[in-house]
DNA sequence: AATATCTTTCATTTATTTTTGAAAGTTTAA
DNA sequence: TTAAACTTTCAAAAATAAATGAAAGATATT
């Protein structure tokens, strides 16, 4: 396989996996892009190598900063803005984790929790089904939540050396 | 809150984090109706509880039971199908965790495997940050793969146990 | 302060995903 | 075998998400 197959079809691939995780499939490709790229690319570049109109490409730049994926690069004597991407994927995978655990646990979490607290005859079997299986989705949130802060605290090397080493 | 209240809520909030998570939020508030009930449901149960349409019911019930969270239910004496959830919600999330690792983790290892596997010049800046990226990416995965086969077989108690005992 | 270069915005358009509901299919029972 | 009860299918419609591109906004340069 060539280099320049190689690399769409992992630019495809990547889009693929991130739009089957609610991630935008244009994001991930851009994410991607800049991945396997040695140098710091404008958005042209983006807007050329994967046939995007400005708009597009500017937004989704934008979003993956948010991400804390990808920043911004300047060059003496020019004007443009370049942008780099992260490469350790250890670190790549932490931002993510982090980033969807503040946007979309913790508000699930918070709502589990009150939900836990919500009172009720002991006697209806309805009410009876829900405690019981909101509580123990709660419950299994938290300790999610839990193994994600430590990962988010961990070096890679550590985090699934000790994995497995327990399971092995 | 009242059990009503709280029931809406809770629908509403997992419908929610299944779309974040690249599921059909119908799905997931199909899913949630049924876990917090006692009683296995009909289609009809469903479509007057969550207002929907016979076929998008009766399609989204097929692909729970595709998923292994629910599983349909005959009573003697009558002809109507009956739905009911599983509850365990370990087991829950290990069946999830499984479809996902085989629909969508497993595919894109494959590819990374091969991706690794591309030759190129040594000295292009191009073909280096390629076969970096994908190297390490392709490892990330393999670990994340790893850890979830030791999940898929383990009890939860035993999981999280020994993941805090670890990291305490 | 006028111009050139680059970035951002956002109303529209386009594409994708999801839902509907009527019709066709299936199964049971009279 | 007919009809009633129930399930499945799928083309069309509706809803949602994403992309476009021209115009407006910045920022630096002459």
């Amino acid at each position: 396989m060539e280099l320049a197959e190689a690399k769409l079809k992992f630019i495809e691939a990547w889009g693929k996996l991130g739009s089957e995780w609610g991630i935008n499939r244009t994001m991930a490709q851009v994410h991607a892009l800049l991945l396997i790229s040695p140098e710091a690319l404008t958005t042209e570049d983006v807007m050329a190598e994967l046939s995007i109109s400005r708009g597009n490409a500017n937004m989704t730049l934008r979003d993956l900063i948010g991400w804390g994926l990808i920043e911004k690069q300047h060059k003496t004597g020019e004007r443009k803005e370049y942008f780099y991407a992260e490469k350790d994927t250890w670190v790549i995978a932490r931002r993510v984790a982090e980033e969807r655990k503040k946007r979309e646990l913790d508000p699930v979490i918070k709502i589990l929790g009150q939900l836990t607290e919500v009172k009720g005859d002991k006697k209806d079997p309805a009410f009876k089904a829900f405690h019981s299986s909101v509580t123990d989705i709660s419950r299994l949130a938290n300790n999610v939540n839990k193994t994600l802060d430590t990962m988010l605290k961990a070096e890679e090397s550590w985090f699934f050396g000790s994995i497995f080493k327990i399971f092995k």
